[in-house]
DNA sequence: GCGGAATAGATGAGTCTTCAACTACGCTCG
DNA sequence: CGAGCGTAGTTGAAGACTCATCTATTCCGC
């Protein structure tokens, strides 16, 4: 009677025939994921930028880059591994050079890439903001969670990965 | 050497003592769960909005509306179910007001507060999003996992649920 | 029933994201 | 070489989210 995500099989005006709609298990194992998934990515979230005043969006930038050989990368590759947008890269990294955090530098294999690259206050940055992401992440992720659940956790992500792709 | 998620214990600079890194496992189950998460909801959002021009935020909303006695709602009720905060539920509303999907009409058992009503368009869109949301939950979820793996993603997240509160 | 605190919601400024151009460079092939 | 095409990245406008602030109403205690 509800058009809800799980409008019941032959629910009155449902004209879409053919489609499979979720049992009440698919639907309860559904909204307990994506309630999760929410609150979780949005209380780490928050705490990371109450605390540090750097978002996870930026703190993923920051950390992609400190992990590279002379903490620089390739804006295209920076962007995958950010999964962002290049033009969402692009805005992010311009905030982040107003911060001095980050300064872009032509690459020289290519005239047409540009390298971001961390500095040292940016890396500063990072360092002082580590510890608080971390903190956020055992206490409202893996302090909950039963060791088999963590591998239970991780087979999902990497199943999920699969099929999501890397790419 | 690098100011990773995981910066080694005794990480040269890594100057906050106390804090608990994640190790190599617990590292890659938390990469796994975030860009799987981010890939998932992404995703879904993405082939929503393309197919039907309805953000997955906006479907949230209009399902709840659906799913209540007379396709109404409270805003703040509204606000807790679709895990927004007030404001952005207020701005949302009046998004989806001016498609002519939802009218706000005032409280009657309270004259502060506001009810959201699912107009017959707002239903009618609702009805033609539904499909091609649950076929795209379909296809990158629950295909993609086994009964058991189905099992323990509902148990992760009312795991979680509990800790981070419905609240 | 009145004064103050609490609640419901709206609003505007600032920030972030998206999308569709747009610039600039490299690559290929005739 | 140089025309055309593909790739790298930037930009600006429009939509969406956050935060602080503001108004209106109710609730509470006297």
């Amino acid at each position: 009677m509800t058009a809800d995500v799980s409008l019941a099989p032959g629910d009155p005006g449902s004209g879409a025939e053919g489609t499979r709609w979720l049992d009440a298990g698919e639907q309860q194992a559904w909204r307990a994921w994506l309630y999760s998934a929410q609150l979780l990515l949005d209380r780490l979230d928050r705490e990371l930028t109450h605390a540090t005043g750097i978002s996870h969006a930026y703190y993923e930038i920051l950390v992609a880059l400190s992990e590279t050989e002379g903490r620089m990368m390739r804006m295209s590759e920076l962007a995958d591994r950010c999964l962002s947008s290049r033009s969402r890269l692009s805005h992010a990294v311009s905030r982040l050079e107003e911060r001095g955090w980050v300064r872009r530098q032509v690459c020289p294999d290519d005239g047409r890439g540009q390298l971001a690259v961390l500095t040292d206050d940016g890396f500063a940055a990072l360092e002082a903001a580590a510890p608080v992401h971390v903190a956020s992440v055992r206490t409202h992720l893996f302090d909950q969670l039963s060791p088999e659940q963590v591998a239970a956790m991780r087979d999902l992500g990497e199943t999920l990965l699969r099929h999501l792709g890397p790419r």
